[in-house]
DNA sequence: TGTGAAGTCGAAAACGGTTTCGACTCTTAA
DNA sequence: TTAAGAGTCGAAACCGTTTTCGACTTCACA
């Protein structure tokens, strides 16, 4: 490995003044810094990070904390594109990315150990329990953190329009025709309760009353737990026209628990999922969702991350990423009478 | 942030003791280094890993050289399966991961360089252009490197059973009577080279002679160029009773595109994948396939670069991982009079 | 009583950078 | 002619660890 003193006594100057040319420094003859760079490059110099670390106090890596009971991380279907639109940006940046867990080498440690032993710059938190006493340690903590989908005071926040993603799903299957409709909501988190206000919204805007009965508990990307909010409406005896539910993956399974029961997708009953990935696309008929813009979301976190660490200031920035209806397939106006309870 | 010397001083040693006495040496008194220990959790001091591995010449960093040109990276259906194992090893090992990349804060940079900078102690490559001059460069180097479906006598590498695994899909088509079998094949690289191979040796062990317009030219994860395939396919005047996609992804997109143009699948046409990942069962009904142990062969890869860079030595052992096939409802028997090329 | 070995400990150098501050050389203006 | 200022450069301290090697005790044994 060549280092700072070999292009230093390559040329005949000081280790200093190698340093000084390579970062830019003004007070360095510009034929001289001309000179080192031409020998830095052709001894192959590469500076150590882990140098420059120790006494810049600088890493150039942002932590990444995604952790996602259900669905294994990297394999998540939205998350794994939020996670790439950070990773890009970042890169984009110049800093790199390291994935933050407890339990490193079979030692027990927390999130923020973990941060302080790689010396972590900043952090970007999506797809967790957010209620974790250590995740809270970590936004209470003096690193800049940047979340996803989460409201603290703490720490900055990017996140898609929720409300309106519910409420504009919502708004339209009632302009549909809809007005049984049933929202299978997901983990009772922020993110759920924001959707839940855009449902309701939807409903107070087209006077109808909402009932107990239109939520249905379920949760995120779980297969199970879809086909087990399919099951529990099944028995009811009079079934909605419309099911929302949580996410895509969820609206999927939830297709097929629906026609596994007899139920006929559309005919029947009309579904809307939520995220916009492409495996809504794959299925026949194509999903009606909301598209999540995740290439922003997780552009804006990268860049949020970056502009609060490198101006040394946490602060608590809010920024919210619009969404868009996709329509697809899977809606259609409800029939007039209904195979299991025939309406009025 | 406190370091081995805050510690060594509020122990009244030095700091080479408290080093020491966190490393397990054992010239240090039992009862010092129980003390040392006992102070040192008690201030919260958290070894500085820049610091270490400036001495140590290690950073328990391993690089994951992770790049689709097709489906950006982290979202590819197969890899991040694959990619999620060798994390969750890693860490199980005290090993953090790092993404390896080109063009890093805008400035161009070799992926060897990248290695460099950050001292990284091993790689991990899958998923990408293995004839990249850079990637060879990087497996020509000292660094130890892993390769994932790829052979080369520099690395290590561990892969699927290609060859069994197509041959187990070609064969399991036969067995229910095709004889007219299309493979799409992927990329012309060394995975694909092995599973033409298993093929063709289970046409050869069924006495069916290989003809040139068997194989169908088409590309790994993306989904127009299997469309594609598909289109070059319909313009035969005597179509295949069976057809192959590289992938899952593939082929579902393939089926699709077959459907679109009037062909039932199974009934006309019976489709296979390979990999084996969750999209396949998302269809209606469930994709053929072959599946990988992602979670295996991401496995052996972390742990066959630890043991490489913990032995610091490069060798280039060679793992396969076994493949099972999974059953689907996207094949049946041929039907004895197909639409377009009644068979005598 | 002297000696060698075993057990403990710490001074100091090393890892590869950055950054401060003083010194030196030239200009330029008074 | 001189003083001030601008332009260059380098010595040295520093970042937080690890590791070598020598020094000092203590103890057993001849």
């Amino acid at each position: 490995m060549v280092t700072i003193y070999d292009v230093a006594n390559a040329c005949g100057c000081s280790s200093a003044t190698v340093s000084k040319a390579l970062n830019n420094y003004s007070d360095v003859n510009i034929n001289t810094k001309e000179r080192i760079l031409k020998k830095a490059k052709e001894m192959g110099f590469v500076p150590n990070l882990q140098a420059r670390a120790l006494s810049t106090k600088r890493t150039w890596n942002i932590g990444v904390l995604f952790e996602d009971k259900s669905n294994s991380g990297l394999t998540h279907y939205y998350f794994s594109q939020v996670l790439q639109a950070v990773k890009e940006q970042a890169e984009e940046k110049g800093y790199d990315i390291t994935f933050i867990s407890k339990n490193l080498g079979g030692v027990e440690m927390s999130y923020l150990e973990h941060c302080n032993r790689r010396n972590i710059d900043g952090v970007v938190i999506a797809c967790i329990d957010f209620e974790d006493q250590q995740v809270q340690q970590l936004m209470e903590s003096n690193i800049p953190v940047v979340v996803i989908d989460y409201d603290s005071e703490h720490v900055s926040a990017i996140m898609s329009d929720n409300v309106r993603g519910v409420y504009e799903l919502t708004h339209y299957m009632i302009s549909l025709g809809h007005r049984d409709i049933v929202y299978a909501y997901g983990h009772e988190v922020f993110v759920t309760e924001e959707r839940i206000r855009g449902f309701k919204k939807a409903l107070d805007e087209a006077k109808i009353p909402f009932t107990e009965d239109m939520l249905i508990k379920s949760r995120y990307s779980e297969k199970q737990a879809n086909i087990d909010a399919v099951t529990e409406l099944l028995k009811r005896d009079k079934l909605p026209t419309a099911m929302l539910f949580p996410d895509d993956y969820s609206a999927i399974w939830g297709i097929n628990a629906l026609r596994n029961n007899g139920i006929k997708v559309p005919e029947e009953i009309s579904v809307g999922g939520f995220d916009g990935v492409e495996i809504g696309e794959m299925i026949f008929p194509r999903l009606t969702t909301i598209r999540q813009n995740t290439s922003r979301l997780g552009k804006e976190a990268s860049l949020k991350c970056i502009q609060m660490l490198e101006s040394k200031s946490k602060d608590n920035t809010k920024i919210t990423v619009g969404v868009e209806l996709i329509p697809g397939g899977t809606c259609m106006a409800p029939r007039l009478f209904q195979s299991k309870s025939p309406r009025r």
